[in-house]
DNA sequence: GAGCAATATTTCAAATGTCAAAGGTTTACG
DNA sequence: CGTAAACCTTTGACATTTGAAATATTGCTC
């Protein structure tokens, strides 16, 4: 990082200014859909082989893990990114596995609530150990510097994001 | 960890490994994760308002558009990342609509090549310009040479994953 | 307390996505 | 030739995904 202060130009800047220029943008953007979409397909494929787990399903497990006390719908749909409707099939489904339960709290029935069933934890407690092996294995090869480089460059680009959106969102 | 080189320790590192050291990894995925599924779902929000078209038919008429004569579905299939079955779905909507045709080429039976129409390129230009204004936009207030960074050290991570895949792929 | 806006979830239709199996075609080999 | 292996696409069963409309419940206002 940090090249080039104030007062002299960096020659890298023009190569980039007159090669390309503009779609640096589009080009990052590609990469970071290829290798995101190349990451989910594998651990994708891994969940399937070892766990007969689908990833929505891990990632919806992994939001009522870290909170016990369950999520409502809402919420889990806030945080796994995934629209309500979604949500509710995902939760159909989980519950169908016995690998998580609803209920309605007695305050607001329009409410509901979603937890982790004892299977549920223990399943999720194998998987999660199993993901982050995977990941440490498929970026083996990236110096550990460069991931916590990345982790906040990348969450510059999110913050950006965010403030440029047409609709509604935040983080 | 694998961490100190030889000689000097750094402290940026300690204070990592004390930290947390081992689930950078992890940490790394679930902010690409969710941040291109932010940029995603903000493209899909306007490929719909504005062109009444899907992020799926997107990507395909893109890579019709850089391969004028056409591509085969396998083809289209590993460029995509999408599956064989689903690129004839996707295909088949696309014809349908007027934007893509069908053709099997003499020699070999087996194969059907889907090319843009006149329709269809028409159309994609006008999005892609789109396309790209919209990133653009959203990365607006991230440092250009970050930027070029993060699209080099994707590369690494996007390396590292392909040399530690379970199947098999490659870039 | 009747009516209505705000909340929260579900339902619905259409599209996308995976995987596995089935269908044709071509190629290679004996 | 004739058959088996290899190749390419489609089909089928399910799961996920979105966006919009429908339901249900609560809370607020007059």
């Amino acid at each position: 990082m940090a090249e080039s202060e104030s007062g002299t130009v960096d020659l890298e800047i023009i190569v980039q200014g007159t090669q390309e220029g503009k779609k640096q943008e589009l080009r990052l953007w590609l990469r970071m859909l290829s290798t995101t979409k190349l990451i989910s397909q594998e651990i994708r494929r891994r969940l399937r082989n070892e766990f007969g787990a689908t990833l929505p399903q891990f990632d919806l497990m992994a939001q009522l893990y870290r909170e016990r006390d369950g999520l409502r719908l809402g919420e889990l749909s806030k945080r796994t990114m995934v629209t309500n409707g979604n949500v509710t099939g995902l939760v159909e489904r989980l519950e169908t596995d016995g690998l998580v339960l609803r209920e309605t709290p007695d305050g607001d029935r329009r409410v509901t609530v979603a937890k982790l069933t004892k299977k549920g934890e223990e399943l999720f407690t194998v998987m999660a150990a199993a993901h982050e092996g995977w990941l440490r294995d498929m970026m083996a090869d990236v110096d550990p510097a460069i991931i916590v480089e990345l982790w906040k460059d990348i969450g510059g680009v999110k913050s950006s994001v965010n403030n440029h959106l047409s609709g509604a969102a935040f983080d």
